[in-house]
DNA sequence: GTAGGGTTAG
């Protein structure tokens, strides 16, 4: 029996690779603890190797501890270990120490501290890494040249990105969220010393600092340069193209690629699908989805969130459903690829479903989750849920994330709580230009364009450039407060800071001269224009017409933007509305037997409202509803107090020329004022009333909202399409109050 | 040693 175990302990310190598990590895440990006692450190180096490859991180380090003086592989076993176990900072440290006893390191190593280094977001480290790599002429080693590639590609996009902290110290950058104090002295300590041996030799050898590299430098350089590439090679490179936004160059190496006769895999295919989805380049996605297919990839769930992802992004959101549906298990990043899917293409309320069905199967959110949402919140106006999830979002601590934070300043923008948004932006961090523009906008569309424009303002002494959506917010801004010669000013002042305007920029200009009545004037801007008008530009002028009452430009407008968008009917309703206002009936009437004529009918107006966490929508004259009784009865009792209010209804803009008591009917079955009454049976008194419109609120459904606002003591804030917001506003803002979350129990 | 999902756009 003894001989024959000791056979066995012989033949498996010759082959330690054939030991699989643990418990074999703890067996041939304790045999040799138990025959030859725990001195001989060659035969611990065996049995750490043993431990380090099977990861065992704590019986590496019983072993570790115990030698008195650490042969060079087990240093290396230790550094590995630490670094495949997430223990970076030990790896590094390690690493450290080992030089400090002037142990070489190897292409055994190299690999896991550049991870380490990478995981830290390290750079600087990293380089002196690289250095050492260098010094020992590692750099042809496939898996460490893997490894910088990686870590370049990752760091340097990084630190272009986030050029804003640039004059705060490196260490403060990386961990100032994350970490505390003591551990980030640590790593100043370990980088200090890192850089100190290694950087001279790392200068003198690649000639200059890679640090002043700029994107891609590093890697392409490693990458030309490796003796040997494999497809992990190819991928890392092709991924940190993608990844720096180099979408033709990333396509450029995928050829190279397979004329080097690698063939793509799961790794190559996730990375490029997400430059077919930016091309917006389906048939190009369509292919690597088949090519998927027949290799068997179409498994892979990397590859089906690309994919989800990519049909979305390509406004293909049933197939995208399609993809998600074949999912047999569906993690967090299926769900939050689906919701985008959906918010991104304007289906919010299937995002909100979406959302629900993934908290129901046991998904936890994270925070893509909610970025993804909130944007749905902020659309629908739905406030109540928007609230709940940010009471959330605080309850786990999110509420610091940029892009989460956003999209609560849009969200509570869009709902009419401007100062909640103010309050969430001013606790922010650190701004970017998305949390500035956002709260931008959200001053302009609530109508405060004096506020908007400090912002503007300010956003520059923090060293932000605004881009072409900031303009467009700080233009909103200036047209919705009638700031004609502040907007002139901003929209002339966008060459000097490098941004064109587009089309929607010449937009807001057109609007600003027309709602300030300057109206021959936008005619002339729109028609000298370096850009095509639109529709929707001529469409702008000729509500400006209506509002000034000039019938004889709005018939010179309609007709070009009838020229310019045929199908539309907009100008064609919009001009005889004005026929109608003016009494010019016989004109109208013409007007809308050409409309039939073409076939045009108009949409039906619809509005909606959030009523405990459920969006009811009202058509106008709907009467399926199910508290249809209900809401007519209550109508009818809020007619006739408005009537005794002094309310009379204003029916010149009626578009129907039929006699007067039936004008009012109509008017009294309007989508909005449906809405409202149902907000008013359905919620407690003193409840803010919400309701967004698809088309334009009458002039007639203002007056009599201002005197339903005025009876019920109710806030009432409709949002349509014309003007974001209206409100009838009683009470002053209250302070945001926290409501706990029912969906989360 | 490699890969997927997120914020602003009257």
């Amino acid at each position: 029996m003894e001989s024959s175990s000791e056979n066995l302990v012989k033949t498996l310190l010759r082959n330690p690779s054939s030991i699989k598990t643990k418990s074999q590895a703890k067996q041939l440990h304790a045999q040799i603890v138990k025959t030859r006692g725990s001195r001989s450190v060659s035969l611990a180096t065996i049995i750490i190797g043993i431990y380090s490859d099977l990861n065992l991180l704590k019986e590496s380090l019983e072993v570790f501890n115990n030698f008195r003086y650490v042969p060079t592989k087990a240093w290396k076993y230790v550094v590995r270990c630490y670094s495949c176990n997430g223990y970076f900072r030990d790896s590094l440290a390690c690493f450290v120490e080992m030089r400090g006893w002037g142990k070489l390191p190897g292409s055994d190593v190299f690999p896991s501290v550049v991870r380490a280094c990478t995981h830290l977001k390290e750079l600087r480290v990293g380089e002196s890494v690289h250095g050492c790599v260098i010094r020992f002429g590692m750099e042809s080693d496939l898996y460490t040249a893997n490894a910088l590639m990686n870590m370049y590609a990752k760091l340097q996009v990084l630190s272009h990105d986030y050029h804003v902290f640039d004059e705060i110290p490196q260490s403060d950058r990386v961990y100032s969220r994350r970490s505390s104090l003591t551990q980030d002295s640590e790593i100043g300590i370990l980088r200090n010393e890192l850089i100190r041996s290694e950087k001279s030799h790392f200068e003198s050898l690649s000639g200059r600092r890679v640090k002043n590299a700029t994107g891609l430098d590093s890697v392409s350089k490693i990458f030309q340069m490796m003796p040997d590439k494999d497809v992990v090679s190819w991928n890392t490179v092709i991924g940190g193209n993608v990844q720096s936004g180099l979408y033709e160059e990333a396509l450029e190496r995928l050829r190279e690629m397979s004329n080097a006769y690698l063939k793509p895999d799961c790794f190559t295919l996730s990375s490029v699908l997400p430059v077919f989805a930016r091309h917006v380049d389906v048939l190009k996605g369509k292919e690597i989805h088949g090519y998927a297919i027949r290799h068997g990839f179409d498994k892979d769930e990397y590859i089906r969130s690309s994919l989800i992802d990519m049909y979305a992004t390509c406004t293909r959101v049933e197939d995208s459903y399609r993809v998600f549906n074949l999912l047999s298990e569906k993690d967090d990043v299926s769900w939050n690829s689906i919701i985008a899917g959906c918010v991104q293409n304007g289906t919010f309320v299937e995002g909100l479903g979406l959302f629900r069905q993934m908290l129901a199967a046991n998904v936890k959110p994270v925070e893509v989750s909610f970025s993804a949402i909130l944007p749905a919140c902020a659309h629908l106006t739905t406030l109540q849920l928007g609230k709940q999830l940010h009471a959330y979002i605080i309850r786990v601590g999110f509420d610091q994330n940029m892009y989460i934070a956003s999209s609560l300043v849009d969200m509570y923008a869009k709902c009419g709580k401007i100062m909640t948004a103010r309050w969430i932006f001013d606790r922010m961090e650190i701004h970017d230009p998305v949390s500035w523009t956002a709260i931008i906008m959200g001053y302009a569309l609530n109508g405060h364009a004096r506020e908007a424009t400090i912002l503007f303002e300010n956003m520059q002494h923090d060293k932000i450039k605004p881009n072409a959506v900031a303009y467009l917010a700080i233009l909103t801004a200036c047209s919705h407060a009638g700031l004609v010669d502040e907007g002139w000013n901003y929209f002339t002042s966008m060459n000097r800071y490098g941004v064109s305007p587009d089309l929607e920029h010449y937009a807001s200009i057109a609007d600003l001269l027309g709602r300030a009545g300057r109206l021959t004037e936008a005619y002339k801007f729109i028609n000298d224009m370096p850009i095509k008008p639109t529709g929707s530009i001529w469409a702008t002028l000729l509500s400006a017409c209506r509002v000034h009452k000039n019938v004889e430009l709005a018939e010179k407008v309609a007709k070009e933007m009838s020229t310019a968008d045929p199908g539309n009917m907009g100008p064609y309703l919009l001009l005889s509305n004005m026929y109608s206002a003016a009494g010019r009936w016989k004109d109208a009437s013409k007007l809308r037997t050409n409309m039939k004529k073409k076939g045009m009918r108009k949409p039906p107006a619809c509005s909606w409202i959030e009523v405990r966490n459920q969006v009811h929508a009202f058509v106008s004259g709907d009467t399926s509803h199910p508290y249809y009784d209900q809401i007519h009865v209550a109508l009818r009792d809020l007619y006739e107090r408005l009537k005794q209010e002094g309310y009379v209804p204003q029916i010149s803009e009626a578009l129907h020329d039929v006699d007067e008591e039936q004008k009012s009917d109509l008017l009294y079955t309007h989508s909005e004022r449906l809405a409202i009454v149902f907000g008013i049976i359905s919620t407690p008194a003193g409840t803010t009333i919400r309701i967004i419109k698809n088309l334009r609120v009458c002039v007639d459904c203002h007056t009599a909202i201002k005197f339903i606002s005025k009876i019920m003591g109710r806030d009432i804030i409709v949002r349509d399409n014309s003007r974001p917001f209206q409100r009838w506003e009683l009470f002053m803002w209250r302070l945001l109050v926290m409501v706990t979350m029912e969906m989360y129990p």
